[in-house]
DNA sequence: ATGAAAGCGCTAACAG
DNA sequence: CTGTTAGCGCTTTCAT
């Protein structure tokens, strides 16, 4: 099915330089940059003789020339180092990285994505390393901190201009933001709470990530503001189905999950221990993508806009880029999204639960 | 919870430049790039004194001044435009870029990705175009080739280097290469034929897609050899779940269906439908995701190497950018996996399925 | 084997 | 308002 037809396009005729509009404007090539960049001091017909000039030529500044004499390469960097099986089934770094785009986009900055197979941190590193002493990127974005996470002092080391999405564990200079996503495990707790359930697990991914450090947290607290004690906890390695068949050991009748796919997962092996979602499990997920919705039984599972997330997270890379003043970040509540996995604790299928604080 | 600590990291003192690895090497400038970029005509240990020299100081050519001088900014653009929702469950994106990064690695190469939403079809050209006259990439990959594909002419035009991952439905000169996706959807539409199902229908993604219309036409060319009449077909839009409803309206007894996702809404809609999957309706997918081993029942779907399809076209891009000979590419024949979403046709259920021919 | 010098395409003072 | 002159950091003839 190769079957290429040709060769694949050569650049024929040399890309316009800024010297070929000058001269057929006639004018210098600095009023050319100068009219094309928008500064002032430029007379109006000029820049509009211009401006109508190159783009006859259809010519637009090299980034290449520019990044060189501003010391800019108008591109920001972002690393993500995650087993494809992983990312494939994650709604996180789509939603995060059209936000990305949609602030890169006004900025007329662009994107340098590395992807690394997760196991391979060594590599990732260097791949920061790499891009930062290439010169390659302005800044980068980082995602997923951990504790202890080798990336900081390298970066803080290398002198350029980070944004954290996420909560870094140990103190740094860089920025960071988070979303409230921890509040939407309280809220989904508290929830199962409210249904009755009194042996409530928590099933969540890699525990060397802040995000479920703290997910596995509210969940605890919430229990223990309702005087329970905590059911099971599992945190998933890279075979999930075992996870998700660990968590039930202990016969929970509800599980928290920290994603939409775990709780797929621990709905496969509730089905094989003969268990009947919701009558006899309660299982939530959390990120509420497609999948929750398609499931079966549809997950009961928490949304947060990391859409918004990406857009602010590159937004304040950006001002810090630029020197200004970082912008705010507000995160919207995490919603709770009502479906089919849910329902009262089993020993109350009886009752009718009167309160359902969400 | 956006609590910045401090301004996020100035580049504080400059990049070392190769002025100062000479100067310190005690050596000329010239020499420093010959000896980095391993030409010939260095004594060996001047050579080693230098790298030792550029090393200390943490040195590397800046990427800016190589892609002016080189006119080569050792970075490839892939535009992807498909809605977040749609990205969100295709594992063919993440284990193509996958793939992708792996030959870029090796080649000291960067992906410049521009994320855009489906709908923006102008907006996507555009971004083509920018990044294009920009000179901010040396050549593109393009997927999801269309009939009329308006990138085609535009990128021609552009005279940058080109390779489709995908057929192209025009002549165009740009290499192409193709997995035998096509030749997964024969295998499984015969799988079900020899299962007994007299009625299998067909759902596919949107019909401007060339591979959707080539697997739309494997699946009536398979049920055509067996003097089968066609099914239903539908090819979906946005609304997943309405195309899953539509595809089951006409009663099939079993729907392949050319996405794992649109396999799994098919299962729901058939579970509206009071169907038992795969007692009353088979369904297949296509992609072989995660999604198909979690799903209820687990999902039998077609396994197509995407990664070393992203592999091959970037390994094809990066010869086209060369200007050296065209890699040769070998697809790997799809494969079946067979899972709990299929068996015999109602009508015969008391039958032994003799041949499974897979 | 090594160095000097001229650009790559653009922007940024500084003059006029 | 507009043009001239230097670079940005590197590669690349062409000498030596």
């Amino acid at each position: 099915m190769n079957r290429p037809f040709s060769n694949s396009g050569q650049a024929s005729r040399r890309r316009p330089t800024i010297d070929d509009v000058a001269r057929r404007a006639g004018v210098s090539p600095a009023l050319v940059s100068f009219a094309v960049n928008g500064r002032p001091g430029v007379a109006e017909d000029t820049r509009a003789r211009i401006l109508e000039t190159a783009n006859e030529l259809g010519w637009r500044p090299s980034a290449s020339a520019r990044a060189l004499t501003q010391a800019r390469t108008r591109t920001i960097g972002l690393v993500l180092a995650r087993a494809v099986d992983q990312l494939e089934l994650d709604s996180f770094f789509v939603r995060f990285l059209s936000g990305v785009e949609r602030a890169l986009t006004r900025a007329d900055y662009a994107l340098l994505l590395q992807l690394m197979p997760a196991s391979d941190g060594p590599g990732a590193l260097a791949a920061y390393e790499r891009l930062a002493s290439a010169g390659r990127v302005d800044g980068f974005l980082l995602t997923d901190p951990t504790s202890g996470d080798p990336r900081l002092p390298l970066l803080e080391a290398a002198g350029l201009p980070v944004v954290i999405a996420g909560r870094p564990v140990e103190a740094t200079r860089f920025a960071w933001l988070e979303t409230e996503h921890d509040l939407g495990i309280s809220k989904i707790t508290e929830h199962l709470l409210s249904l009755g359930h009194e042996r409530i697990g928590f099933l969540g991914g890699p525990e060397s990530y802040e995000h479920m450090q703290r997910r596995a947290e509210r969940w605890r607290e919430a229990l223990a503001r309702a005087n329970q004690e905590a059911g099971p906890v599992v945190f998933a390695g890279p075979d999930l189905a075992a996870a998700a068949t660990a968590v039930l050991e202990d016969s929970p009748t509800a599980v928290v999950c920290a994603s939409d796919t775990l709780a797929i997962a621990v709905l496969a092996a509730a089905r094989e221990r003969g268990l009947i979602v919701p009558h006899d499990l309660s299982v939530t997920g959390f990120a509420d993508s497609l999948l929750a919705a398609l499931s079966s039984p549809t997950l009961t599972s928490v949304r947060v806009d990391y859409t918004r997330f990406g857009e602010a997270a590159t937004m304040a890379l950006l001002a810090a880029i630029g020197g200004s003043e970082l912008p705010g970040y507000q995160p919207s509540a995490p919603e709770v999204e009502l479906r089919g996995s849910t329902s009262v604790a089993p020993a109350r299928n009886m009752k009718i639960s009167a309160s359902s604080r969400v």
